[in-house]
DNA sequence: CTTGACTCTGGAGCGTACTACAGGGTATAG
DNA sequence: CTATACCCTGTAGTACGCTCCAGAGTCAAG
């Protein structure tokens, strides 16, 4: 009844042995069971916990922000209503995100829409739309850094 | 007529003056008109821009991605058809993490809402609904990592 | 028993995104 | 005219999150 060695757990998550170990060493996964020889004999749950980390992180989680999301369960000295305001705190952070994102994908949005009219080059309706936010009217040249000049 | 100095954008933005001339070294704001002084002389728009760049870091995304959401906009090289593809691409990353972020949440509010009973301590039901992804059944002890060893 | 793939520890190195000087000039209130 | 607050360039350093060795042991197939 032997877990997993860590190249099966780097093969099955996608990420890397040096990764997992990197991440133990945070407190990100539990110090697995080692085997005789000293190798690591990871259980199958640590496939979801490594898979939930990589994903926290696309989304913008520092790892120190994981390791909150990971820990809101119950520790020895909090009780459960101590869970309940941390959770409730960080799903209002990842409301927020949705929100912006939700921004984000309009603009792009009435970008597409704009522009799907297989134009010849040069003049769509430009994203200015995105950084667009408390109404602005910003609509000149904000680009032109290196390599983008088209010039006045 | 003159703009503003780039402590002006940084207070009125939020981040650090050395930020924003390291967004501009990297071509991320345009690089501004000078005053007779040397000084850098931004025109209003850039307060948008930067604070774009914020919030899209804050999502996950990094300076290179966030760089092709802002050049979107049309170059002498691309097609109105082009930019259209480019942002349908875009718009498909910012659904992805918006689902995953759905899904953090519904896990968080399962979390949530089975310990709202303002329980005593010690045994909630955790979040391993956190981790769970093709169907797992993960219900071990996943923490555990150091400082956090209620044991078995 | 050898070979090749895998694992171990410890430490160095790297890319990204800042952040902090040093050494110097500019702007303006008193 | 000077003090204080601001700006400049250039370079170096930092935090985070990996990533890559070196040097050595382990395991499975042939």
């Amino acid at each position: 009844m032997n877990g997993m060695t860590i190249g099966k757990v780097a093969a099955r998550t996608g990420v890397g042995i040096e990764t997992i170990r990197f991440y133990e060493r945070q407190g990100l996964i539990a110090e697995p069971a080692r085997r005789p020889s000293g190798y690591r004999d990871f259980p199958p749950e640590v496939i979801e916990r490594v898979r939930f980390i990589k994903k926290a992180k696309e989304l913008g989680f520092s790892l120190r922000e994981i390791a909150e999301l990971l820990f809101l369960r119950v520790d020895n000295d909090s009780t459960c209503a101590d869970v309940f305001d941390r959770t409730t705190v960080k799903i209002g952070e990842i409301e927020d995100k949705m929100r912006e994102l939700e921004r984000m994908k309009a603009a792009l949005e009435s970008l597409a829409s704009a522009c799907t009219g297989a134009g010849p080059t040069g003049d769509c309706p430009f994203l200015e739309a995105l950084e667009r936010e408390n109404g602005a009217r910003a609509h000149g040249r904000l680009l032109a850094a290196k390599g983008n000049v088209h010039e006045s």
